[in-house]
RNA sequence: GGGUGCUUAGCUCAGUGGGUAGAGCGCUAGCCUUACAAGCUGGAUGUCGGCGGUUCGAGCCCGUCAGCACCCACCA
């Protein structure tokens, strides 16, 4: 069957994806005869399972999946290992939309109703992400596919939390946390995000207790007032100092709070007095710690006033009570000014609401807090990386872990949400807590501690990213007898190799990761964590819902029309405010929508792009670009089937073959050389990039090109045609499977046809066929001279006619001048020169004709002259153009020869260089100038009117 | 306030032991040279953000300034 005529990816990958995936080539290498430290395994980061694929999932995958095939062929235990995650709040707020639509609420449905119904979901939309998945070529071991809150993982995450309560690393305290009043909800201090916003700053006057006066103090949140209980001044404040140890009487509420000193204050700012309100502020709290200060909660849950407040106020919500209060203090002529401010407000991540400083019990991770072994977990992480055992790509990642690690506050674990890992805590009616795996062991310690009363199980669940902190080991099925038993996925897989993941989950999940598997297990999770870059538009802007500029690479992959796209873009909006912008954003950046570009092209512009340390501008032309090459490659190998299919090329290593087939050969190993180099360094854009131009220039530019040439009868004699199609087959079978990490489908669909003509004995899949390694042996640095002579003749002769104006169609003569030796060089390419400079014929001399006038050009040892009528004016100015360069070239190198210290001081190679740049511009100016000067003559004959206008070049 | 990047061709970006600046796209001239017009061949385009320093020599090292971006903490 041939080829089509050109690439058609659609037509090649799901046939493909499906043959992979059920001739069980993703499965994991499980051979516990090699050591461990020779596997090589990649953790998904694992996705939203209620999710859809983006662009950041198409990056990161890409990369995964080019390693993990570029290990699997060379043949070592390679396990990528595949997931979800439940990510409980997020999946947790779908649901609660979808009920919210039919009108129900989750209380009113009840717990068990409201699980069984985010199963549901789980259960409809759980394949859609790993569908997506498949399309972008991804090979992990699906067999192994494993979910949050699978049965085992959940079993993992009680096992651990119970260990670690024993341990004293997980308590339950009341601290003041971040509180999401619209979840209802606490959340940990990374879920909180800061915006600087548009508000005010209130000045609002406190009377003096004994009615001698007021202070006043400026506040952003008036309606937290309610709940202050003292006010505060620098110690040293001139203006205040007289009024410490005094006591105010606070307005609206009427209660009598005292005028404490305390450094934190900033005397510069606002009035330099500051209210204080331990209970819903995170500064306050801790100044309320410090001061032996009551903390008075004025807000609900809800967000709204309480009952400590004021009856007036009881029950509004906290932005109308802002309202009154700044209403109310008005009437009462305590409010002095207002000043328009900017403030940075807290919101979390997932609502967007303000969040509150709230006062609760909740469950936390002790970070700081020395473990049985004496050693924080922190300390562990730190540890980890410090010692070198885990190391950053690139490097300087390390100071944001540490930076991070180095001013952690305890995590916040516990979340008042329904859908995640229940805490495995039981309460007895006093408030006693017993930690267990079950009830049964919940109430066995109950009664060990003499406790025989009712127990209640904690209805709170844990945080996500709990879970996420486990899967190292838990996806490995962990046990809790591990290390005295384990099994052969966790002997080889435990710690992976890589971690690759975007910078903004390197707290979320990277860093507990290392703490989380490294205190439980002993081990690290993994020995290398390579961060990546954000996808963002081709503005450089986050991709986002609201910004209606998000691509879905599956549309890449795919295509997509401009009416779908706008209609994708524009449905499910929180604010469908936002459609008329978005659409016309969308008709003007895809006119014509999305064209198709096939999964390989996509999956090579994410490499191409994979600069590191730098987010990504998408660019579409980019792909556009790759899907060329891809067609190229495609071409290429057409071109390359229809010259050797049908014969029989039984490799008989010619020794004697030509040197463009030892040259491409040469090229080849050093290709393969710096992929692998590039590999070891996760340098996926320098890889692309090593791969286009040797694919594109080398191999069909100039190998392909002169193989015609050499499998034409008229070759030079070493070697013969039957040579030349060996080479060609045998680099192209070798180029696939060199390119095949990154683009997967067509190189599987090429290598089968190629392979079986390349003498591979087992051709069923590129996947499992071994990884080209680079031969020193066949570097051959001769052919790679001779190839570079007959490049500059052959670029020599093609300028001369680009810059000649001569017709492509066109074959001229050329005279080819210089030394015996030299001339010898180029009469053993003759052909070849003559096929790709589209020459009639050559003659060779000693010295160039002195009086035709004709195009010369120099080419290291040689003159060229290419036989054609001139436009002398063209010709003159093409020599003087060509002059004027060699003289910079020369007056440089001299400048520098001319520099003592440059002598002195420069390596010896350094200034042999420069020597040879030297002699070597003087030379060819020479022999320009000899040409301009015979052009120059001719001029002085003719009369030319044109003559004058010369000036010395 | 602490930290991290970035600034190179019109655009997007490489440039990893300092040694005469590169790619893709775009632009431009000419070609349907039978693997590929999703192509071929030629061409144009850069005070490598500014200033100073180190050095025989700086896009690269150091200092400084400017602009942009991000992360963490945070002033009520």
């Amino acid at each position: 069957m041939e080829l089509a005529k050109s690439f058609e990816p659609a037509r090649i990958e799901s046939r493909l994806y499906t043959e992979w995936e059920t001739r069980g080539y993703f499965a994991a290498g499980l051979d516990t005869a090699r050591p461990a430290g020779q596997s090589f395994c990649i953790l998904l980061p694992p996705p939203n399972v209620t999710g859809t694929l983006h662009m950041g999932h198409g990056f990161n995958q890409t990369l995964m999946d080019a390693l993990v095939r570029y290990h699997r062929m060379r043949g070592v235990n390679t396990l990528w290992q595949p997931g979800t995650d439940h990510a409980g709040i997020a999946t947790q707020i779908v649901v609660e939309r979808q009920l919210d639509a039919q009108g129900v609420s989750r209380h009113e449905l009840g717990r068990e109703k409201f699980l069984e119904k985010i199963w549901e979901w789980k259960k409809y939309s759980g394949g859609a992400i790993t569908r997506q998945m498949r399309r972008l070529g991804g090979s992990p071991d699906w067999t192994r596919e494993r979910f949050t809150m699978d049965e085992g993982l959940s079993r993992i995450v009680t096992e651990t939390f119970v260990r670690l309560y024993k341990e004293g690393l997980i308590y339950r305290g009341e601290r003041l946390v971040n509180w999401d009043p619209k979840l209802k909800t606490a959340v940990s201090d990374l879920e909180v995000e800061s915006e600087e916003e548009d508000g005010f700053l209130w000045h609002i006057r406190y009377p003096l207790a004994d009615g001698g006066g007021h202070l006043t103090v400026a506040t952003t949140r008036p309606e937290t007032m309610l709940g202050d209980t003292a006010v505060m001044v620098h110690p040293e404040d001139e203006r205040y100092r007289h009024l410490i140890g005094k006591t105010l009487r606070l307005p609206l509420a009427g209660r009598e709070i005292p005028i404490i000193a305390d450094a934190y204050v900033d005397r510069t700012f606002g009035t330099g007095v500051v209210k204080v309100t331990p209970a819903h502020d995170f500064n306050d709290y801790a100044v309320g710690q410090r001061h032996g200060l009551p903390a008075i909660s004025v807000l609900t849950l809800e967000a709204r006033i309480n009952g400590e407040a004021p009856e007036k106020y009881r029950g509004m919500d906290r932005f109308d009570a802002r309202k009154a209060i700044v209403a109310d203090l008005d009437a009462l002529g305590l409010l002095e000014k207002t000043e328009k401010h900017k403030l940075k407000v807290p919101r979390g991540d997932r609502t967007g609401v303000a969040l509150e400083p709230m006062l609760t019990s909740q469950w936390f991770v002790a970070m700081t807090k020395p473990g049985a072994d004496g050693q924080s977990i922190t300390e562990k992480a730190l540890e980890a990386v410090k010692s070198g055992e885990i190391r950053f790509y690139p490097e300087n990642w390390v100071n944001t872990y540490n930076q991070w690690l180095n001013n952690i506050q305890d995590w916040c674990i516990s979340r008042q949400l329904w859908w995640g890992h229940q805490i495995p805590a039981w309460y007895g009616e006093n408030g006693e807590i017993f930690v267990a795996r079950d009830e049964a062991g919940a109430r066995r310690e109950a009664e060990a501690a003499g406790y025989k009363g009712a127990l209640v199980r904690d209805p709170d669940v844990l945080d996500t990213w709990y879970s996420s902190a486990l899967w190292p080991f838990s996806t490995l099925d962990w046990t809790p007898d591990y290390p005295q038993k384990s099994n052969p996925a966790l002997d080889l897989y435990l710690p992976s190799t890589v971690l690759v993941t975007g910078f903004d989950i390197i707290f979320f999940w990277v860093a507990r990761m290392v703490m989380m598997t490294k205190h439980l297990t002993g081990k690290i999770p993994f020995r290398h964590v390579y961060v990546h870059g954000l996808i963002r538009d081709a503005e450089g802007q986050k991709m986002s819902k609201s910004k209606g500029n998000v691509l879905d690479p599956i549309d890449l992959i795919d295509g997509i029309g401009l009416g779908d796209l706008v209609k994708k873009r524009t449905t499910g909006l929180m604010n469908p405010k936002d459609a008329p912008r978005i659409e016309k954003r969308t008709e003007k950046e895809f006119p014509q929508g999305i064209f198709a570009f096939g999964t390989d092209a996509l999956r090579f512009t994410f490499a191409s792009l994979a600069a590191p340390g730098r987010d990504i501008k998408f660019d579409m032309k980019r792909c556009e670009g790759y899907r060329n090459f891809c067609n190229k490659l495609w071409n290429a190998t057409r071109f390359v089937l229809m010259n050797v299919e049908g014969r029989d090329l039984a490799v008989e290593e010619n020794a004697a073959r030509a040197f463009p087939d030892r040259w491409i050969e040469s090229r080849l190993q050093k290709l393969a050389a710096e992929i692998a180099r590039h590999f070891a360094s996760y340098r996926f854009d320098l890889m692309a990039q090593a791969l286009h131009h040797f694919i594109w220039d080398e191999y069909c530019d100039w190998y392909l090109e002169i193989a015609k040439c050499l499998m034409d009868g008229d070759s030079p004699k070493d070697g013969g045609a039957d040579s030349t199609r060996g080479t060609l087959i045998r680099t192209l079978e070798t180029l696939l499977r060199l390119a095949h990490p990154i683009i997967p489908f067509i190189t599987e669909e090429l290598w089968q046809r190629v392979a079986p003509i390349a003498g591979r004995k087992t051709h069923e899949t590129i996947m499992l066929a071994p990884y080209p390694e680079a031969d020193p042996g066949k570097i051959d640095a001769d052919a790679e001279a001779q190839m570079e002579t007959l490049k500059a003749h052959v670029s020599a002769c093609r300028n001369l006619r680009g810059e000649m104006g001569v017709s492509p169609a066109t074959r001229t003569p050329l005279i080819v001048a210089g030394k015996t030796g030299e001339i010898g060089k180029i009469q053993a390419f003759a052909p070849i020169l003559s096929a790709l400079a589209k020459l009639s014929d050559i003659r060779y001399a000693e010295d160039l004709p002195a009086n035709a006038l004709a195009p010369v050009a120099i080419a290291g040892e040689t003159r060229l002259m290419l036989v054609v009528e001139i436009d002398l004016a063209a010709e003159r100015a093409r020599l003087e153009k060509e002059i004027e360069k060699q003289e910079k070239q020369a007056a440089q190198a001299k400048a520098k020869l001319e520099n003592e210290s440059f002598i002195a001081r420069a390596p010896e190679a350094v200034v042999a260089q420069e020597k040879e740049r030297l002699a070597q511009s003087a030379a060819t100016l020479e022999k320009l100038r000899g040409q301009w000067e015979k052009i120059r003559q001719t001029h002085v004959c003719n009369h030319s009117h044109e003559g004058n206008r010369l000036s010395r070049p």
